[in-house]
DNA sequence: CTGAAAGCGCTTACAG
DNA sequence: CTGAAAGCGCTTACAG
């Protein structure tokens, strides 16, 4: 049906050895052959099976992308496209191509990590929005498939990952607020399944710390990163420690929780109530008054992921790589 | 390296392709056999070799999914991800793989659809976000390969679509404002390149002449479904016609477009101005005021064409489905 | 510079 | 119910 590299071989009166190499660029071919040869493959509009080439070089040109729970609410899921259009981006020029697997408890109980990527023969995997419950996250520990983590700290000989620098940002934020002036500071973080949230919250304390601010645990709430979350979580905060000023969230969409609230609840923002966020989704620059928050450079996240996997695959270290982020000052966090 | 059929064949001592039956579930082999060589197989923590079997077979259990400018802003981009959450769903139970291709006109000018496809042998592809005048779109007419696209109308023996009613729910919408009062409506439309944006154009044409509103050309305004082109289309339609009291868009993020402009121009919203969307993203429920739209079902649009897919690849006729969508009624139009 | 041959891991008529 | 053999489309030592 399809036309193969035999048919190309009889047209051209050589062998199909002569043909795959002249096709595949080895210079042990006469320029005379390889044009004859590349002349035919072309009129005869030859596409080389890629899966009959996979099954004897054992190489696929395939790596898999791993999440969890594509559309609930979740973590990532503001910035998955993002970070999807960066991986694609990176793994363009070695013409990788990408298979997108999403995971659930029920379809871990029958496929294991290693059993998913070796099922399609992936070269590599990077692995996105997992708890650090999830049964994967033991197994990626040891597994020999290489892959890139973005946001969950793993390192081993054939695993890294990506992350923003979490403790640094956080306390950016923090500092900031207590720049214009504020002391009494809530927080509210991510759930305690997410690597994220322990840094955060780090970071946050170390920002207080820093400013002789005593680290009050009643401050901080966990909430599970989304707006209900928040909306919940600052109804709470506000209740029962009326004199905080400001508040810190460990996600742009609990902070948007926190609006719906204080709007509820008949308080300004920022004039009764200042408020920073973290991701600077598109909703943060849409909203009034527009939210201050930590920009992530999901692209780059992705794109770099991607490279590195890349690198891994090829022999490299692992490594745990960093992509800067940024504090985007808007309206929505006064001056005291 | 990795374990075998031949290794299975090896330990049970049969054949591999007895071995080949009795993993496939074929009936001519005894239960004694089966029952051994599973045990083995599970034992030796066999996986099949997907790629020796794709060659073969030439099945290789994977659909591409085809789409344009992953996150530059445009249409799709707001519900890329639920419709994609809807693909997984669908091919779940026949257990397809998705291997995720973008493209653009760089990467268009070097492979053309079918060799995209081929290359991968993917066995069929859903197409989402190309604009009419892309190239894909005339090769998509005369295909072969199996091929489901979203919003975009080309039924061929071998392709099909899904969609919504466009031109119903633009005219539910615009009957809407009609009947909370209002005559003189303007129409933020899409681009030109989008067939959205004359199936919305019809139905808010049909609900004008319905109620004998006379249709003014210069009421509409082709944007680009963008934010900045829903900020620069409000601005001009409130400037050359100050009589028009609402505004149906083609696209929530046009939507947005106008509430950053009516407060620019310091327009409250619905008391100056009512505003009507289109897609239901999630800032519309987040935003002051309340959006009202048209949602669509995305989730089920990526769903339905995922399952008609595999329906063409079994040999089944294309088709046209059309997916229900739904006003939303909320706070940004009021009665006249 | 070129070709014959083996082999990647599987499936599938065909024969018994 | 089971097995020997051919073959899917390619790559790659090996020999010349």
């Amino acid at each position: 049906m399809a036309v193969t590299i035999k048919d190309i071989a009889k047209y051209a009166g050589v062998s199909v050895t002569t043909v795959s190499r002249a096709l595949n660029g080895y210079p042990d071919v006469s320029e005379e052959t390889r044009a004859k040869i590349k002349k035919i493959a072309e009129e005869l509009n030859y596409t080389p099976n890629s899966i009959a080439r996979g099954l004897v070089t054992n190489k696929t040109q395939t790596i898999g992308m791993v999440v969890s729970e594509l559309i609930k609410p979740g973590v990532y899921h503001p910035f998955f496209l993002e970070v999807l259009a960066g991986i694609k981006a990176g793994l363009k020029k070695d013409r990788y191509d990408l298979i997108l697997f999403t995971v659930d408890p029920e379809s871990q109980d029958a496929t294991s990590y290693e059993k998913l990527c070796n099922d399609r023969k992936v070269e590599g995997a990077i692995v996105e929005g997992l708890r650090l419950s999830d049964p994967y996250i033991e197994e990626i520990k040891g597994t020999q498939i290489p892959t890139v983590l973005i946001d969950i700290p793993i390192l081993t000989d054939k695993v890294g990952y990506v992350s923003s620098d979490n403790v640094q940002a956080a306390f950016e934020a923090t500092s900031y607020l207590i720049k214009l002036g504020h002391k009494n500071i809530g927080f509210i973080n991510g759930h305690k399944d997410a690597a994220v949230s322990f840094e955060r919250l780090e970071g946050y304390k170390k920002a207080l710390e820093k400013n002789d601010i005593p680290y009050r645990e009643e401050y901080v709430i966990f909430a599970d990163f989304t707006q209900e979350g928040g909306y919940n979580a600052f109804k709470t905060l506000i209740f029962e420690h009326p004199e905080i000023t400001a508040i810190f969230h460990a996600s742009d969409l609990m902070a948007m929780g926190s609006y719906r609230a204080a709007k509820d609840l008949g308080m300004r923002i920022p004039e009764d109530i200042s408020l920073v966020g973290f991701d600077d989704i598109e909703l943060a620059s849409l909203i009034t008054p527009a939210l201050t928050t930590i920009r992530q450079d999901t692209f780059k996240m992705g794109y770099t992921a991607a490279k590195h996997l890349l690198a891994i695959i090829r022999g490299e270290k692992p490594q745990h790589i960093v992509i800067p982020h940024k504090l985007v000052v808007r309206d929505s966090a006064r001056k005291l």
